[in-house]
DNA sequence: TTATAATGTGGGCAATGTCCACATGGTCTG
DNA sequence: CAGACCATGTGGACATTGCCCACATTATAA
C-alpha cells in the first residue's frame, strides 16, 4: 500500500474513511484535516483539492453514514417486503445501533452540525432519500391499514423524532445513568420505547 | 457599568451569558475564550480562573440553560398543578420554543457535546433534575388513570425521546422545509405530532 | 509531443487553547 | 493595624489548526 507515488489515486475516498476512523477516535472536536493528512501520508493541504473547507469533508463524510443506512434499509425491504411494521421497527434498530456503535459519526449526521439549508447537494440528497424511505414504509402501513389513515407526513415525523431523540441520549450515555450501565437492559428498554411510538402509529 | 477596575466583580456570570450570546452569533464552533475575554474587556487568561477549560465552560452554559428550563417548568407545576397531560406539553413546547428561538444553546444542552459521564457535578445534577421533573410529571399522569399503567421511565423516555428529536429537527432546520416559516403552523404540527405520543401513551 | 488541467508540496499567517510567571487587590490573622 | 495569604487578572509563549499562496509533479488530451 505504501507506493509512495506522487498522486495518492483515491484520495477523496481514503480521506472519507480516515475521516470515519478519527471521528471515532478523537470525537468531532478532535478531527482535524492536517493530522488526516498526516495520517495518510500526505502534504497538509491536499485534502484541499477534494473539498472546499473542513465542513465539506464533514458533510461528505456524513453523507457516506447517510448511504451505509440507505443500503441497510434497501436489504430490509427486500426482506420484509410486506411487513412496513417490522421495516420501520428494524430501520430504527439500525439507528440506534448506529448511534452506540459509532456515536460521534451518529451525532455529525443527526446533531445538527450541518444547516442543511446551507450544505451542498450530495449531503441533501443523501438525507432527503432518508426521509422518502421511511415515507414509503409508512404509506404502506398505512395502505395496509396496519397504521391509522391520516397525514403521513407527520406520522413520518413522529417516528423520526422518536427513534433520533432516544439514538440521541443512547449516544450521549444520557441513559447509562438511568439504566444501571446494564448494556443488555439498555437494549429491551429501548425496544419497549418503541412499542410507545407504534400504539400511537397503530389503528385501534 | 465600565467601572475598570482591576477586578471584574462577577466575571463567572458575566462570561456565562456572554457566552449565550456568542453562541448564537457564531454558533458553537465559533465560540472562543479568547473573544469571550476580549468582549468583556478583560486579558485573555482571565476565563482559566473560573474555568478549567472550554469545556467546562460550555457545560457551565449548558447547566444554565437547564436551569431555564427548569424554572419555566416549576412556573407550570403551579398554574397546572392538577392537569399533567397538560404540564407534558407544555414543557415539551417549552424545549421547542428553545429549539428555534436559540438553536445553537439547544444544541449545545441536547447535542452530545458532553458526555454526561465525564463531566462536572453542576451539570450532572440539573441535566438529572430535567429528567426528575419529568418522571414527577408522568406518575401523576398514570396515578389520575390518563396514562397506563406501567413503567414510568419507559414512558419517561419516550417522550424525552419525541420531543428532543423533534427539537433537534427544529433547531437544524430540518423542518422549515415541511413548515413554512410559520410559527403558528408550527406550533399545529407539533401538537399533532404530540397526538401521537399521547395515543402511545393514554389509557386505552 | 506538448499544452492544460488535476493533484500534491511547502511556506506562511492569523487565531486559538492552554501553560507559565508575575501583578493586583481583597481578606483574615496576629 | 500590618503583613501574610489567596483569589483573581495580566502578558508572554508555544504548539496546533484552518486556510491562503506560489510552485512542483503527473495525467490527459489536442
Amino acid at each position: 500500500m505504501q507506493n509512495k507515488t506522487y498522486h495518492h489515486g483515491d484520495l477523496r475516498n481514503a480521506l472519507i474513511l480516515e475521516a470515519i476512523v478519527m471521528l471515532h477516535e478523537k470525537g468531532i472536536g478532535g478531527l482535524s484535516l492536517r493530522e488526516l493528512a498526516r495520517r495518510l501520508g500526505v502534504g497538509h493541504n491536499a485534502p484541499y483539492r477534494h473539498f472546499k473547507n473542513k465542513q465539506q469533508l464533514l458533510e461528505a463524510v456524513a453523507a457516506t453514514g447517510f448511504r451505509r443506512l440507505k443500503a441497510h434499509n434497501l436489504r430490509l425491504e427486500l426482506e420484509l417486503a410486506d411487513d412496513p411494521e417490522s421495516q420501520l421497527f428494524e430501520s430504527g434498530v439500525a439507528i440506534l445501533n448506529m448511534a452506540m456503535e459509532q456515536p460521534e459519526l451518529f451525532r455529525l449526521m443527526f446533531g445538527g452540525y450541518l444547516s442543511l439549508g446551507k450544505c451542498g447537494p450530495e449531503l441533501k440528497e443523501e438525507a432527503h432519500a432518508s426521509i422518502e424511505s421511511l415515507v414509503k414504509i409508512i404509506s404502506l402501513a398505512q395502505q395496509q391499514d396496519i397504521f391509522a389513515r391520516g397525514d403521513v407526513m407527520r406520522q413520518t415525523l413522529a417516528a423520526m423524532s422518536m427513534v433520533q431523540g432516544l439514538a440521541m441520549m443512547a449516544s450521549s450515555g444520557m441513559l447509562r445513568d438511568n439504566v444501571t450501565g446494564d448494556e443488555q437492559q439498555f437494549k429491551r428498554l429501548a425496544l419497549q420505547v418503541y412499542d410507545i411510538l407504534l400504539m400511537g402509529l397503530k389503528k385501534r
